[in-house]
DNA sequence: TTGATTGCAAAGCATTTGCATGCTA
DNA sequence: TAGCATGCAAATGCTTTGCAATCAA
């Protein structure tokens, strides 16, 4: 948490931005929740520590904070922007269960290698990518209609058809 | 063409929907072009044909060729949803050039297959999937600037940094 | 005939912007 | 003090919906 605001602030000197009490509490909101929240849902969240937080901060915020690379979007495919940690997090991918909330980090070597690959092969620098498996996780076809336990839960429970 | 357009009536009548010359045509001019277009560049494209037509119906008309499974939805994080052919169509994924408006298909069974492992070992059956890679085209880091044949056009040039 | 389709206008949503006020450096 | 930040309201941009008129089966 320390190290995380220490990154934010010196973020905010080098671009001759300032630190306000409203951008403290929205990383430090956001770095308690390992969900992948949505700029409302974080609002939610601010507001029961400080009712006078505005909507709009909110989203300025979190333009910052991936600006400083403590944040990164993801997109679901619900409609609405979606933020993880991105600090020291490793980069990964996600299994997304269209018919639950579950959703599921994945790393895989051997795909980023590919990628490379591919890149390489149509002179392609990478700067980013973002890969979306979308299917039915086991909870889902399975008799028992248990949720399989690395199957964290989502926020939002209506994830339309994949893209 | 007419092997689509065969598929598109099939679907209405199995969905007691109706064939009307606006649902045609916007599937003939969607058929006309390679390009991944939106909805309002299908608009402008079918206004031309017929100035009639509404916008409106082109989202409609959209939903049906991707529920015929003639037409499949792609985001390029530009703010709005795209479409590709996928009739006969193999699947494929995209490089994505952030300086232009170079897009390339390709196809890694590779990756393919290390997907469907990972979506085994965590109990998942693959609907779909989305794999997008951002980058740097070979014309924009290459002294010449020339972009490289395979880069085919986009058509709008302004695609904000990846999600 | 009957119910689906159309096109327009209006509504919905997530996100951004304008602006007067407030606060950091 | 200078100018960045804030929060509200209004605007934006894409997409969907309500509805009366129209049309396919």
């Amino acid at each position: 948490m320390k190290e995380e605001l220490d990154v934010f602030h010196r973020h905010l000197a080098k671009e001759r931005l300032k630190r306000t009490s409203q951008r403290d509490l929205i990383l430090e909101v956001f770095l308690e929740t390992e969900d992948h929240v949505s700029v409302e849902e974080l609002y939610d969240m601010v507001k029961r520590r400080d009712t006078t937080v505005g909507f709009t901060t909110v989203y300025r915020t979190m333009r910052l904070l991936v600006e400083a690379r403590l944040a990164r979007e993801v997109n679901f495919n619900d409609g609405r922007t979606r933020y993880e940690h991105e600090y020291k997090h490793d980069h990964h991918d996600h299994l997304i269960c269209t018919e639950c909330d579950a959703l599921i980090e994945f790393v895989s070597p051997e795909i980023e290698r590919l990628q490379e690959e591919i890149a390489q092969k149509f002179g392609f620098v990478i700067t980013d990518h973002s890969h979306r498996i979308f299917g039915v996780c086991n909870g889902h076809y399975t008799k028992t209609g248990e949720l399989p336990p690395y199957c964290r839960k989502r926020q939002n429970g209506d994830l339309p058809p994949a893209s």
